[in-house]
DNA sequence: TTTTATACTGTATAAATATATAGTATTTTT
DNA sequence: AAAAATACTATATATTTATACAGTATAAAA
């Protein structure tokens, strides 16, 4: 990302310290007010900056049209929640979305793209229950032991995943189940995501 | 609160609208447009209804001035995240709080006023694990088998609780632990909140 | 070295917008 | 039964606001 000149910054604070402020983005003649601008194309210009560096778009034609892009730091990016279907479809299809939640973006080690609503018992030994929210970052790189959303010929899983050379290892957390095997020679599996965190409802 | 007649929530729904999708509040025009109005002042009035009865304010002389009041629904409010140190401290104290983090309040079923970080092993059976945040509704009402934030006279701590007339018991999830009996003759201990949710970062 | 980006002042204006005023009709409250 | 709130249409306008155009000056990139 391309990074911001200090005129820039100062702006951009502006913007948001107006949106917490008030709840509306600033006109260009506030934001002139408030960092001591003269002329109110030293604002525009400067929101212009702004624009063609992705930070924030400017509706045309509107007034106080500016929004901050990728705000997921201020306002928790609503990340949907999805049930894992017994018939695999955990995509992030609108029919698959239970509900929308918002979450810190930072409570996470890693970006979240979905939470996995765990249907089964199969990683109880774990800590993951039935009905428990499974935080989900999609990634199709995993290391051996990370609990991942694979995707079978015929199923969605939660397990954790061990692979070694064209040997896929799918393991439960729970003695009454048992671990898959998946030879990639013969059946196909991707991994959708890998588990980053987990919330639960009492 | 006064209750919202349908159009008045309707215009309320609009402005959330907007907020969500655009960054910023709508015009009055924007109002009518969506709402099938034909005239702005249609918009105005039920605006200015909406700004009696305390749910948004108006900026006066400033365009998209609308703002919705009490919006911690909407936000997330932040919840402090507190460490659960041996000698019991978890007030709420800012010494004791760890961080923020912000969540949506819908997610839990009562009202969350802090986090919890586990520490020990002393639940693990049922889940919850060491720097688990469990998400703590303070009250001091509880129903027998709650998962409840017990302050005793040496300690602070997070089991089950039951109580049977003066008699407390704590009963923690691990084989290898023992219940805590007390009699509230002889020992005082009182009942900080109860876990309503839990939180896991992998 | 020439362009491009940054960082502004100053002026102007079309378009966007809030907001007042004048009505009409229905429903709710007092 | 009267008053107040709701729910609009219709028109008008002062003000807000975005935005273009014309400059000046400096720093960074090509």
């Amino acid at each position: 990302m391309k990074d911001l000149t200090a005129q820039q910054s100062k702006v951009l604070n502006c913007i948001e310290e107006s949106i917490n402020k008030t709840g509306f983005p600033p006109t260009r003649a506030e934001i002139c007010q408030k960092l001591g601008f003269k002329s109110p194309n030293a604002a525009e210009s400067h929101l212009r900056a702004l624009e063609k560096k992705d930070i924030i778009s400017i509706a045309g034609g509107s007034s106080r049209g500016i929004s901050i892009k990728n705000k997921k730091s201020s306002s928790g990016g609503s990340v949907p929640v999805i049930g894992l279907v017994a018939a695999g479809s955990a995509t992030l299809a609108s029919e698959n979305i239970e509900r929308e939640i918002n979450v810190d973006p930072s409570l996470f080690s890693r970006n979240v793209d979905y939470f996995l609503k765990v249907k089964g018992l199969s990683m109880i030994e774990d800590g993951i229950y039935e009905d428990d929210l499974v935080a989900i970052h999609k990634t199709n790189d995993f290391k051996n032991g990370d609990l991942a959303v694979v995707r079978t010929e015929d199923d969605v899983t939660l397990k954790y995943i061990f692979k070694e050379n064209h040997k896929l290892l799918l393991k439960p957390a729970n003695k009454d189940f048992d671990p898959i095997h998946i030879d990639l020679k013969n059946e196909s599996a991707e991994v959708e995501g890998i588990g980053v965190g987990l919330i639960r409802k009492n």
